[in-house]
DNA sequence: AGTTAGCACTCAAAACCAAAGAGTGCTAAA
DNA sequence: TTTAGCACTCTTTGGTTTTGAGTGCTAACT
């Protein structure tokens, strides 16, 4: 869609000043904002061409304009000047984090609650993906004569721990087939591959050992299923309230989609193919709870490898040139940090 | 106290009318709900009564009635009768742990949840105490030439790990030693025993070993202080806008009370002292925030010991007939399950 | 005494109405 | 193409009235 400069200056005016202060911006506040040298009524003229365009609607006839997802979308696609992540916004995040987090859950959950604070929006956040990650180490643990305290260890340093409880005595020999099993079936698998064929094949051709060992070996593979599985993490609930006009009426509603975690994660994991920072706004989210919402997300690589997601969700008049940047940096860092903690030496 | 039959009897009907309705009750209403063989101006007078005894109050003058604080009190303690946690909600409770969870505080989060989904409330549960707790065990398990994965496990059960990274070189001689020192300093300890005197002197008793071992010892006992560290947890705070009205308009100053942890810890464990299940109504709270909610606690024990707490926050006038047994319950199953989980056989 | 019918009174909430004001679209002139 | 002017629209605001549930009090009744 081709605009005029005067029609791209307006719009662009339109949707910061909305955004500024969630007031329908008529003619004249938007020119007592906008030094042009022109008359409210040429504004006004324009203002009905983007309406018929698509870009701009008003809440009802005598009423000022706001702009419409695709004004929203014209807008971050050719208008918006990326703000930059200024010094002390990035103390900020970077104090957000304090010494050395070395859990990546608790790393993801922490960024979540840095942004949320940050944005003044609600954030979400996913643990890094099991996804091309192999089992690096597996630990049995006694803990008392039947029971063990099985724990796994990835590639990617998550770590994932389970009491698992045998009917025989957990004596050194019987750890010692547990190892070798292990070692043989199970240490540098990727965790996809650790599935219900898997076991079955393995459980045949175990033999004997397989009645002691059997809760042993099905807790290493629950492990593993956990952890290939990325959890959904959300933070900021409460600053939905703060947008509640916004979301219309519908607060309770958004915060109850956030608590299930599954839509949640195919947005994130859908969202971002290939780009640097994706931003669904309102109806271009896939599901119905949100059409009311923008989405901002990016990704974070572990050594070069997309490995999971941290976004934000608010409403639709969002501060996109300055949130956007600061997701991105976010999630930048936390890549960084990721990597750097668990980089093999 | 002392109150008449008749006066109990009236005040009874008005805390489960206005419980179940959420209006004000009149005179008449009430009577249509009550078979008395009165009328409504006796009902009247003896309304007055209460309401000059503090137990009753009106929102305005030619309004119902609705309780006081005193008034719910007053209900709790001598009116209500406890019901039946009834079979179809054990079998929903039940349900709602999924098959052997082991790790404490994912049991401690679940409850939690299913709590909230049953009651319509925000709800609050902490991680097993550390306090009394000894330190069970501890591994290391290295990931890379100079970094490990220290492992600790608690006598009740729960388990910290982080990574820690050294300038040497991990290899079998250092962690022998590591090992000794932690077989010497820390296994059987309490995890309270571990702070930074005893730290202090460790190290200096250490000699040539403390260039390579600090950075393991250090992390257990960052171990050591996060697993004492009772975790708070919270669920269901979308119930909260369900209650809207009932809390004024402050649902997002009561959602950013909750957040913070540390208010919301000392509440739980200053409360039920020796109590079977506690009940702290509106201004009975020691927060601000909470002056126009309820409070209902139960602890949980493991092997007979109190270990922590889970609770509800609802409105004042929230059911406390069916909800207190529900707590209740709640909390004995968990105690049993975290008990039966890490008994030492 | 305790109870009840009756009645005047109160007050929030709903309904109604009027005026204000911001903003528009259109027309006609520059 | 731009702009001044104007009639029109529709929300917002505020004030007034009506309604209705509920009360407290008094006086009669048991």
């Amino acid at each position: 869609m081709e605009l005029s400069e005067r029609k791209q200056k307006i719009l662009g005016a339109i949707v910061e000043l909305y955004i500024k202060t969630g007031e329908p911006v008529g003619s004249k506040s938007l020119l007592s904002e906008l030094d042009m040298s022109v008359s409210s009524a040429t504004v006004r003229n324009e203002m009905a061409e983007l309406s018929a365009l698509g870009l701009l609607e008003q809440p009802h006839t005598s009423a000022g304009r706001i702009p419409t997802n695709e004004g929203y979308r014209y807008y971050v696609d050719n208008l918006m000047v990326d703000r930059q992540v200024d010094e002390s916004l990035r103390r900020r995040i970077e104090a957000g984090f304090g010494s050395g987090i070395s859990d990546p859950e608790k790393l993801l959950e922490r960024a979540g609650e840095v942004l949320a604070d940050l944005t003044g929006c609600a954030a979400v956040s996913t643990t890094p993906s099991g996804e091309g990650a192999y089992i690096r180490r597996v630990e049995a643990v006694p803990v008392g004569t039947r029971t063990a305290m099985i724990v796994l260890m990835t590639s990617t340093g998550v770590i994932k721990s389970k009491v698992a409880r045998s009917d025989f005595d957990l004596n050194a020999s019987v750890l010692e087939s547990f190892y070798n099993v292990v070692k043989a079936s199970f240490v540098g698998k990727l965790l996809s591959e650790v599935d219900t064929p898997m076991m079955q094949t393995l459980v045949a051709s175990m033999g004997g050992d397989v009645f002691t060992l059997l809760p042993l070996i099905t807790a290493v593979s629950d492990l593993a299923q956990e952890a290939v599985h990325t959890e959904v993490m959300l933070g900021g609930q409460s600053n939905i309230l703060h947008h509640n006009n916004y979301y219309g009426n519908t607060a309770y509603e958004l915060l109850e989609f956030l608590r299930r975690g599954e839509p949640l994660s195919k947005l994130l994991s859908t969202a971002t193919e290939g780009k640097d920072v994706d931003v669904k706004i309102g109806s271009e989210n896939p599901y119905r709870q949100l059409m009311k919402s923008s989405v901002i997300v990016s990704n974070y690589n572990i050594d070069g490898n997309r490995r999971g997601s941290i976004g934000i969700i608010g409403p639709t008049r969002i501060d996109y040139a300055n949130l956007i940047p600061s997701v991105k940096y976010l999630t930048d860092l936390v890549g960084e940090l990721l990597t750097q903690t668990f980089k093999e030496e």
